[in-house]
DNA sequence: TCGAATGGCGCAAACGTTTGTGCAATTTTT
DNA sequence: AAAAATTGCACAAACGTTTGCGCCATTCGA
């Protein structure tokens, strides 16, 4: 008795009314093209009774509005982007809309081709967490009228909306904190190049050298993604220098396992030996070996402002004008992977 | 110079050419339809002068074919999931489908309206975790020809396919692991009762038991999900017992973080005061205080596997047929969370 | 009693593709 | 030189909606 009506043509023959009529009562119209009560609620229990319900392609192809969103990130089984995701997609959900999931693989070619195709698929908006520094591909995208934000990242100096963690404000703090625990030799294990979260938490532990006159080492600062790998490596490397960083700051969850595989491999432990803050706050970060201090990212609010904003820009039916940056601030967890070198002077 | 053609029919009316030869071209049925090369080349070059890319809501409804696939997971934000819903993208776009990513939140409620929702979005198959025991709304589903296969979880005697890690063979091995470092007392946290793999996790968790002519005592075994309170609140109230288990099977990676949190609040220490096995290996399981006996899933796998099997179905423009059903081989990693508490007789 | 207002609904075009069929021009065959 | 075959392309319908406009019947006001 279920799922016998595939379109509204059908549904309306067995009605006897007109297709218009069925589309406008399932459409919530009734009232102000004056469809009768009675009428009404025919066609709705009918609708329920056949399992109709409407093909969003064609009403998609009409309406050119297809309530679907798309979503772009470097690396979905980063945790990060994983519950940022779920936020999205929850929030989304909420507002009518789906979402489509793409993993540009920190690709910028990838990346490129993705916002192609999405465009393709007439996605209403995009949410971006974009690889390169060059906005060239994405502000192209204005042009076509499909609202984009970006988050965790952004383009510098370009009209595209972002909300970001305030990168800079994090990394400050972290190295500060291991400054004031007597700290003088502190590594930074960075991302990529082109990737503003990694510039910005880079410039961020800068400044906190500087403000504390602490010179900067450019052989203490080194990588080039946010990978497991990457970590590992460039904590091989730091621990071969002459002189050994008696701190590492690794910008971002994949990173500091790395490092810790490269310690353990080493035969170092945390703090005794070396002192380790991460940047991204996980669910496991206290239960390690030696309970990681870290930054948090206010994740939740990350993805829900970026899909009010967006929604919002949607829903205008026109691109949003203003520049709008939004930095979240962050937050310092100190557990355990900090060694106090000097006694706290306050 | 670009962007400036939104449809067909403008690109055909620059190059004085029919929206027919300009499709077939496009589609790579020029030659079937004799279309010269000099056309081919002319329209091609076009395409791309002016930016030009397919509508493919129109073409999903004129092909009742979107080149969309539906994923449905109970929590994106579990790594587990996370992971495999990279690789399920990645494959998935090898073949040129896109992924609508839905988040069930572990409620059947949900799960029935989400497979409703792609059902309208015309999605061409379905990969789901599923949350429930009953089948009718997935069957339901293959009436409208939509292709479904199952992962991680299935529906016991249902002619719906599904890849799965062996999860009673997992849990065999772990318990096992444990019954052979001498643990007698051995609790289970596990997930949701009207969850597939919880299910066959406990089965195998008591079938070791009984191997070995242990007792199965039911105050032991306790949880209802997945998440981390539930492994917190269980380990709580396993504490509480007179008679307290010696080592604690947790059935998931989120449900260990909330047993790590409940032993750390209670200040016991893994191994020394309580072992603990975990299913599901992550990334960080070796770098905790305690490095962690795992039971490691072929997340990769389960994930291309299910991918093949799907578009199999879709190509085939047909239901599989027979009821198929893969069980991969889990991994156990021994780590150091298991404390030996009788001599190994080998 | 008659025009006007209102209530209740349907016609048909349009959204951007794809594709079966058809047709003119050219070339080949006989 | 006529018939046949081939080349190269176009027409128009169809996919399932939504919606501006229009039409008929009934009720109302005077």
């Amino acid at each position: 008795m279920e799922g016998n009506v595939s379109n509204i043509k059908e549904l309306a023959g067995r009605l006897g009314l007109s297709v218009t009529t069925v589309s406008r009562v399932l459409n919530g119209k009734a009232a102000a093209h004056r469809i009768s009560e009675a009428t009404s609620r025919r066609v709705v229990s009918a609708a329920a009774e056949f399992g109709y319900s409407v093909n969003r392609i064609a009403r998609g192809l009409k309406l050119e509005r297809t309530e679907t969103i798309g979503l772009i990130v470097p690396d979905i089984s980063n945790p990060f982007f994983a519950s940022v995701a779920k936020t999205i997609e929850m929030e989304l959900r909420k507002q009518g809309y789906s979402l489509i999931l793409c993993d540009s693989q920190d690709d910028p070619g990838s990346e490129k081709e993705l916002l192609e195709l999405l465009a393709g698929r007439k996605v209403d908006g995009i949410i971006l967490a974009p690889v390169g520094l060059s906005c060239d591909h994405v502000c192209h995208f204005r042009n076509r009228k499909i609202p984009v934000v970006a988050i965790d990242r952004y383009f510098p100096g370009s009209p595209v909306p972002y909300i970001t963690c305030d990168n800079y404000l994090g990394a400050y703090m972290a190295t500060e904190h291991l400054i004031k625990s007597g700290h003088r030799r502190i590594a930074c294990i960075h991302g990529p190049e082109g990737v503003s979260s990694s510039q910005d938490r880079i410039a961020g532990y800068m400044a906190a050298l500087r403000k504390f006159r602490i010179r900067i080492r450019h052989q203490l600062v080194g990588g080039h993604d946010f990978g497991e790998e990457n970590g590992y490596l460039e904590t091989l490397r730091l621990l071969k220098l002459k002189k050994r960083p008696t701190a590492i700051f690794a910008l971002g969850n994949l990173i500091s396992l790395g490092v810790l595989r490269a310690l353990q491999d080493s035969g170092l432990s945390i703090p005794k030996d070396i002192s380790l803050v991460t940047f991204d706050e996980q669910p496991y970060s206290a239960y390690l070996r030696s309970p990681m201090t870290t930054i948090e990212q206010p994740r939740e609010e990350i993805a829900r402002k970026a899909v009010s904003i967006l929604l919002e820009a949607v829903t205008a039916g026109d691109i949003i004008d203003s520049t709008i940056g939004i930095q979240l601030s962050p937050r310092l967890i100190v557990r355990d992977s900090v060694r106090n070198i000097k006694p706290v002077k306050s």
